[in-house]
DNA sequence: TGTTGAAGTGTAACCGGTTACACCGCACCT
DNA sequence: AGGTGCGGTGTAACCGGTTACACTTCAACA
């Protein structure tokens, strides 16, 4: 890697001291005098050295470099969360790893494998959700992990993120305050995530606050948000707002609304999940619930490095968000 | 790492054999018998050998992980592109280790040192132009590099991505034959990438087909563009057409007009450029360029990849691209 | 003066792989 | 019988750091 040679044995001989006390300078270490430090950092700067990270690793048996496999980057919450994690361990002196794998357990597994055989020292998962084995794997290799994006006081496994049943919960409580009785609910596929299986649940629990309450599941993309809006915007039962359990998804659904000639909100209420940047630039600018990807990316890369470095024991942390009202949310009382 | 500690020495005692015919084992090499092969790869199952990374790096000189600085990962493009080369280096048993750094050249410098500190056997950078001290040091230390999502022909660095220039004047181009005369230009900060500075000399190039030709520097995101448009919108020379040189600020355009009750494309004409997702199911549906994003990842990791492997050059690589038309440009013709 | 201890430095083992080279057995040839 | 070659395997040096431990010096103190 080190393709120019320098190594450690270099600036001995430069300086003429030992690798042990060009180690310690280079370390920060202790024990080393001012005159010594100079010399050997000097040294140091005229040959251009830079460890070698392999040789570094395989004697610490520590690779400062932190492994996260996400579902994908292409939503901004998601690039907005990984950012936030690599800027934080960047100026930790930590590096970010990445793999995309999606909802697939077995393609999470193999993701999994490859980074730990990078060499990384800890894991950052998304969801709850994970398959035996790759727990498993990570419990005998004593990898440490974090789950975010989601929470559960249940788990016994460190987590750090929020209530996606409780946020969506309080989502249909507001569309019902404000009298909304025939809701639909626009999520993603089910089956790829417990975040959506968590916020669906969350906004069935209310149900009973309702009239008529539907569920619609579609790709999660602005595509597929229009697509399920568009056929639902001709259902019979002729809902007043669709929650919509991403922002994406109500971007679709404004599309949706445009090529029906619905208006927003007077027409139809549309709410979102994400507050992403552009939510409160559309016209009318979009009600979401606030979700909190980049203080959760700090979060998350704060206590993975405060555990590799001091052992301060990963536990669960439940962020908050609130909803934030703008436009698209008609008023029917 | 292996906090299990299972070595090759483990698997070595286990099997009966020598380190060294686990490692020819392991590394899929020449001359095991199919017996022992059998025998030894049994044993690595049982005990779920994971070869320690460092040391294999060490000894080999090479990390497979490739690096990767770019600007942001919050915009769809950058965002498919390094999905694309995630995905690409995995397939082909390499790892991607990212560092996000704004345009300024320090910072992609201390990004860089971080990174080959990490051990990245190559460096995938945004744009044409970084810091002499950074190439220098990549010389130095004969790092292999490509420059991405820019082109110039008579660059002597290895190149692969689009030309800006050509592409802007296509667009312009596109709109002179519709028959607009009077035409805003929208784009990012100047300072802050080449490739918006290309994108604008390109457009301009092509300035003595208009009547009034117009330059506006916005903050690169769906507020600015939509801040820039409206304010533009007021001007008195009338655009007919606003080229935008990213969809996110041509979404922004969209919702200024929304604002300003100007329908697209009968008052006024938007044309974009990246040609994200959402930009076919927008209404009216965008025209916009289609950056072939995800094929120069495939093809920047492709290459990286061959280099290391079988040593082949890295060459300029110049990727098309085409205008995709949709409906938001009026024919005035 | 001898003892003690702290500061500063060096020696060398060790981390866990890879691989050049040596070696062995055996089939095949002359 | 002796030589040659090859498939299959083992030995051990090496990659470039880190660090326990040993050692030297010198000041402080009894």
């Amino acid at each position: 890697m080190n393709k120019i040679g320098v190594s450690i044995r270099d600036v001995a001989r430069e300086t003429g001291l030992s690798t042990a006390t060009i180690s310690r300078v280079v370390n920060g270490g202790s024990k080393v005098s001012d005159e010594t430090r100079q010399r050997v950092l000097e040294a140091c700067a005229r040959l251009d050295y830079l460890p070698n990270p392999a040789a570094r690793a395989l004697s610490t048996r520590r690779s400062k470099a932190v492994a996260a496999i996400i579902p994908t980057i292409e939503h901004s919450v998601f690039a907005k969360f990984i950012a936030a994690v690599e800027r934080t361990l960047g100026e930790r002196g930590y590096s970010l790893i990445m793999a995309i794998a999606k909802a697939d357990e077995a393609e999470e597994l193999a993701a999994a494998r490859k980074l730990l055989g990078m060499g990384a020292d800890a894991l950052i998962l998304s969801g709850l959700d994970h398959s035996d084995l790759l727990l498993e794997m990570l419990e005998r290799r004593a990898v440490p992990y974090v789950f975010t994006s989601a929470w559960d006081d249940r788990s016994a496994r460190p987590t750090i993120g929020y209530d996606n049943a409780l946020l969506a919960e309080r989502a249909m409580q507001h569309l019902a305050d404000r009298g909304h009785r025939r809701v639909a609910v626009v999520h993603g596929p089910l089956a790829e995530s417990d975040r959506t299986r968590s916020r669906r649940a969350g906004a069935a629990s209310v149900g009973d606050r309702f009239e008529h309450l539907a569920f619609f599941e579609a790709p999660l993309d602005v595509a597929g948000g229009k697509a399920c809006v568009g056929a639902a915007l001709e259902d019979p039962r002729d809902f007043t707002a669709y929650l919509c359990s991403t922002d994406v998804l109500a971007l679709g659904a404004y599309f949706a609304c445009a090529e029906a000639g619905k208006r927003i909100p007077q027409d139809i209420s549309v709410m979102g999940f994400d507050n992403l940047d552009w939510s409160r630039d559309i016209v009318p600018p979009l009600t979401t619930i606030d979700l909190p990807a980049v203080g959760m990316g700090e979060m998350v890369a704060q206590r993975i490095v405060a555990y590799l470095e001091d052992g301060a024991p990963l536990q669960n942390e439940l962020l908050t968000a609130g909803i934030i009202e703008r436009g698209s949310v008609a008023d029917l009382t």
